[in-house]
DNA sequence: TGGTATTCGCAACTCGCCTGCGATAAGTGA
DNA sequence: TCACTTATCGCAGGCGAGTTGCGAATACCA
């Protein structure tokens, strides 16, 4: 891990733990977003001593400080965390038969939100767009 | 309710039941998608005598006839569900603050498919796009 | 090297949704 | 119209994701 995630963290009020410092490792060498379950079963298999609480509980606080951003896939019924440090704005396209996701660089919303904005009078924050289909090996 | 959605029913092997005709008025009545609670909600309060199965169970089998749709929101941790018939393809905007759903009737995406397809390989099959932000009334 | 607030682990809980099963009722045919 | 078949219903209980309470452990500041 970074030093200047350490002292991210710590600038948050936050404590660099054992827990928290293996929750983000396994984030940082995964390049797709991970379901909370999928984390605690990589940690279990590096046979990292955590709870399913303590999993959680590191989630959240790492999403308030910023480093952790978490992300709902379309007829997922839970949530994903990914690394938000570095990363630009994308999205994602998910496999309907073997599960596997991949992310999308591309974000061709701009011009849509404004015309939105017109439209409906809401003032608009977030987005969210996700394709589904069949990858390569499973068409 | 209408005729040919009694006929659609049948035709589908299942049966016009007063639940299944009292989800089906709800929804029909209703601008945005509902959650199963809503709906249960709804019904309570219109002295419909339903269980939450019932619902949850007739929502089932109404999306299975390609009656009704199922629709995740962003950062809802719940399905919602509205009528598909004669129904176009649409999208949604949520007040965060207020939870205020509204339809989108645009949605821009078809060149950004087969972009998508070429540059994945994965044939795309469908893709969720939402926004969120403030309604004019919380803004 | 302490003191203390944060974090951890465990148990138990909430919430959305589903399953099993016996009872009820929609649709069919006589 | 009636009786029969089977989809559907209501109730109780179960499951998985995520949360909360609390006492014990530990990061980190002085």
């Amino acid at each position: 891990m970074k030093a200047n995630v350490k002292d991210e963290i710590r600038a948050a009020g936050k404590r660099v733990t054992r827990t928290r410092q293996a929750v983000l490792a396994v984030l940082e060498s995964t390049k797709y977003p991970l379901s909370p379950a999928e984390l605690y079963a990589r940690l279990k298999k590096q046979k990292v001593p955590i709870d399913q609480v303590t999993v959680y509980r590191n989630l959240h606080a790492l999403r308030a400080i910023g480093l952790v951003k978490q992300v709902k896939l379309h007829q997922e019924d839970h949530f994903r965390y990914e690394m938000k440090e570095g990363r630009k704005h994308h999205h994602h396209i998910r496999c309907k038969s073997c599960g596997r996701i991949e992310d999308l660089l591309l974000c061709p919303l701009k011009k849509l939100t404004s015309m939105i904005e017109r439209e409906t009078r809401f003032l608009v924050g977030d987005h969210s767009l996700e394709f589904s289909g069949w990858c390569p090996e499973c068409q």
